[in-house]
DNA sequence: CCGGATCCGTAACGATACTG
DNA sequence: CAGTATCGTTACGGATCCGG
């Protein structure tokens, strides 16, 4: 009947007494990308459930990590999308989600696997230097392997777009793979190294393109992003 | 038969492929005090059930997280310990139990809660900088509330003790209650102004005391750990 | 006593069908 | 589009048992 938890006073098992069960983080991650509707966490999380999916939304809500929200007029759609609680998870997930990609080697990737390029852009946003995009309004379009992902940069706010319906009026065009970006996301290889090396390809506005580059940290590491890191 | 897996290329689905199970991540928790035996999980982990571990146990084995070890001679116990893998997750991990931490209000707390003085030491420990403690050589008895643990700060090895047997040989004792722990793991208040305001009592060497507050973080909070903030 | 394995009842999840 | 209802399957929890 009551909803199963850890029973212990610690800042991890209330934590995961929260959001511990099974698909409520892969929709966190989803909805970092920006507000999304049922039907589009539906479509992305292959193999969930429609009530369990129902069911989480309530918890996270009950929670306050996210929100219902009808959105302003013309679509009137339903969305769902995350509060303060929410966002702050959000920075929470980036270093498990960087720890994570060490089992992303091309051996353990099972050929059914999906892949979308809103995945690793999500947490890739997150190390973004807002300081650096208060002045600046550019929509990137990523290409990573078959999928491809609008990323709109807008005075300091990032949202992620499933590359679908719009035109080709992204101001730059990122060509690349998803081994170079496991690469990058591994801090096995910096931003510009794969530039110059070919494995990312930029086309569009140059100023665009490398205040991109700048916006971004030289080099991704669990080390870099975690403070405190221990010597040895 | 086969284990569940979410199927999705991504650094987070896999990461939680591989920890995101029920009681998984409070293993490693506890590993993150030092090498335990499978009778000391069974016993810090209530509720669990002894098969649950047994396989969770192989699991992270599997991953690379952990590996089995015999102490030497005298004890020869069998003892759990963290692997590289599993150091790097535990640094993972502290954002997201300092996330937790806001769940840890006094009124959702159940009275049949447990409670144990290492859990929070463990990620407090994570913040301490290794480099000022390579000289030192102390040993810090924390009585939080009713439950006590001793903190064993070595050469830069920092390993947490359940207070049991041994004797009072520890060079200070710091008395406090679990709501000053909250307190200030949710960044509301300094180890200096807990000081200040008697929340917290320190005894014993003035010297070994000094140090432990200049080795810890003025103040603890999510966005102090995590670095590119997110600015608003 | 330590480190499990086995068994079984219950709770959680997954897939499909159905509804306002 | 945004869910609820139902039902078979898997995972978990508790107890018992077993070999070193």
């Amino acid at each position: 009947m009551t909803r199963r938890t850890y029973g212990q006073y610690c800042g991890l098992a209330r934590g995961l007494d929260v959001v511990g069960e099974r698909w409520t983080l892969l929709i966190v991650r989803e909805l970092m990308a920006g507000p999304r509707r049922y039907s589009d966490l539906l479509d992305a999380l292959d193999g969930i459930g429609t009530s369990l999916l129902a069911s989480r939304l309530r918890q996270l809500e009950d929670a306050g990590v996210l929100f219902k929200r009808r959105l302003p007029k013309p679509s009137a759609s339903l969305v769902y999308q995350l509060g303060d609680a929410g966002r702050e998870l959000a920075r929470a997930l980036v270093p498990l989600a960087l720890w994570g990609v060490r089992y992303q080697t091309n051996e353990e990737r099972q050929p059914d696997d999906t892949y979308r390029a809103e995945w690793p852009l999500v947490f890739i946003a997150q190390l973004i230097d807002r300081d650096k995009t208060q002045d600046l309004d550019y929509r990137y379009l990523f290409c990573i392997g078959d999928s491809q992902a609008l990323m709109q940069v807008r005075h300091g706010e990032i949202n992620i777009f499933e590359h679908t319906s719009d035109p080709d009026d992204a101001d730059v065009t990122i060509v690349t793979n998803e081994a170079t970006v496991v690469d990058i996301s591994a801090g096995r290889l910096t931003i510009t190294e794969a530039i110059q090396d070919g494995r990312i390809a930029l086309q569009g506005n140059d100023v665009a393109a490398a205040r991109l580059v700048d916006m971004l940290p030289e080099r991704i590491s669990l080390g870099s992003v975690v403070t405190s890191a221990i010597s040895e």
